[in-house]
DNA sequence: TCATAAAATGAGTAATTGCCCATGAGCAAG
DNA sequence: CTTGCTCATGGGCAATTACTCATTTTATGA
């Protein structure tokens, strides 16, 4: 077949192999003969294409251990949408499955023909989740942040997932040119009167669907990582009852927002009104599991990704 | 987990197995471990999950399109090669991206070690594709001109595609110089009496691969636009059922040689045999689906490079 | 309870794939 | 022109996967 010498090419190469691979079923002989290259080549090119995400897989079967836990889940939390993939038995990486579920998730509302308010989170998971995004077009929605993207010392360093989904997702899109908090309650007032602000703050309150993590909190949890806040100030936190954070707001452990100053500081936009749209947490693992709990408990999200073991936990929580 | 008996916890497992080797991209062996069973039926669960189409890969590039159009195609029309490149989206029927695939087949025959005879037709098409060779050392090889290259008032001036690859490409090379009609029968017998036409014709009969353009007819068909054929003629022509030419052979919308004087006039060498070379069409654009779709459908070339758009049709028609 | 057929199993083996490494082409800097 | 660097290539080999076949297990009905 057709070779081109440039480095898009290469990736055409890598599209071919992988799609006679893993479409049409061909032994990488096969396609190394029909491409006219050596097979150590040709599995490199299939290699190259599972490495540039071009090949995406999913499992299209609802296993029925997971749709137990997730029928169970649902009356318990009163849940508009749950998805409970298979826990990977070794476990150590802390996205696999989950990411594929939530572009999944994300790929079905951005198909719908009517245009929707889909608003988004930042951290690790949800970042893993809109790399597994194919590209598509999408003229009709907008997508919000509803996390500012600047950290403390000023870079964009943050896990940027507005960007990430809009190099996939050619709609509108609207960040969030601020930090996760401000430095008191006046900066957010001032900060949140800035035209480009405010109208990320409407959009976010009409959202029809809404992506988040959901962070714990611990020295060692994200927030603190981050550098968005020093470890004392975490630990003061958790000892007035914070358990858990979304978007940067604070909860206690039954799930309600934590009537602290440290709220008062937080530049992200509300978290949606859970009456109207959906608010989806995409999370997992054993450190999680409290805050998860309750935020689930107290219905700050009403959908949730997430999966096997971690379902498990919920319900026996 | 457990194991359950039953046929529908079978496929949970294929299910899961599937799973775990697709997404989690673990091996067999790890699956049996974590499943509890033996690694044969690991591989058993994981056949079962894809032959159950329970995984569902996708590729998410802009060839995957092509790359199925290529199969239909091949299959529909037994094809020996077939090579579709994506659609210029601006594309007002150009040889943009067909012209680089075809000097990429070319190239990829032309570095074969043993020697074979490329035979080429004439067109803007493979003019354009000729235009992209690199320069190249193949001493072992012959090419030859199926069609010759003078116009009715004795200048050269057609798509000189032998000269132009002669230029890029170090191999002997056969041209033909006669013009594409003859003006009777009786010339061309004496025409291909001539020792050097006789040398062609006897090399083009045991052509390895041919390339090809595919002519329509009309008005501004290319015949007309060059001067080989007079406008009243053409019309002829066309009523009596033909609807394409490949280099001046005429056919019907059947692909069968048209049974018809003007074909005793064309001096072009024939068209290689197919049983025993590849015979490669190079073409695109809606004016030449119907010229095209004939020759598929008569076997006249048993290779085709054209674009995604022209391909759809090919199939549809 | 037993006979029978169908399905599952595991050993063995062939085929396929993944990966390391030496080699050489291509290319930029000196 | 030489040197040094990068990177694609293909050989070789180990790991992994697919398949065959004889045997065992399971389901079923009399």
């Amino acid at each position: 077949m057709a070779r081109r010498s440039d480095s898009q090419g290469r990736l055409d190469d890598a599209a071919r192999a992988g799609w006679l691979y893993y479409v049409a079923g061909r032994t990488q002989d096969e396609i190394a003969a029909a491409m006219g290259i050596s097979r150590q080549s040709a599995q490199r090119l299939v290699s190259l294409a599972v490495a540039e995400r071009l090949i995406k897989v999913r499992l299209d079967h609802p296993i029925s251990a997971c749709l137990e836990l997730s029928n169970a889940l649902r009356d318990k939390f009163n849940l508009r949408y749950i998805d409970v993939v298979p826990s990977d038995p070794v476990g150590t990486s802390t996205t696999v499955g989950i990411a594929e579920a939530a572009a999944a998730e994300i790929e079905r509302w951005l198909k719908k023909p009517e245009p929707i308010v889909l608003a988004i989170g930042t951290g690790r998971t949800l970042k893993a989740a809109v790399d597994q995004l194919p590209s598509m077009e999408c003229p009709q929605h907008r997508i919000v942040s509803l996390t500012g993207n600047i950290t403390p010392d000023g870079s964009a360093a943050y896990y940027n997932v507005i960007f990430s989904m809009a190099d996939a997702i050619k709609a509108r899109h609207f960040p969030m040119p601020l930090p996760v908090l401000c430095s008191s309650a006046e900066e957010r007032v001032l900060l949140h009167g800035q035209p480009i602000v405010q109208s990320t703050l409407t959009l976010g309150a009409a959202a029809d669907v809404t992506f988040v993590g959901i962070g714990e909190l611990g020295e060692d949890a994200p927030l603190c990582v981050d550098g968005f806040l020093a470890p004392d100030d975490m630990a003061a936190l958790m000892s007035r009852g914070a358990v858990g954070e979304i978007c940067g707001w604070m909860f206690d452990q039954n799930g309600k927002l934590l009537a602290d100053p440290i709220n008062d500081r937080v530049a992200s936009v509300p978290i949606p009104p859970r009456e109207r749209g959906t608010v989806i947490g995409v999370a997992l693992g054993r450190r999680k599991e409290r805050s998860m709990a309750a935020a689930l408990r107290g219905g700050m999200i009403n959908g949730l990704i997430t999966d096997e073991k971690t379902a498990e936990h919920m319900l026996s929580a």
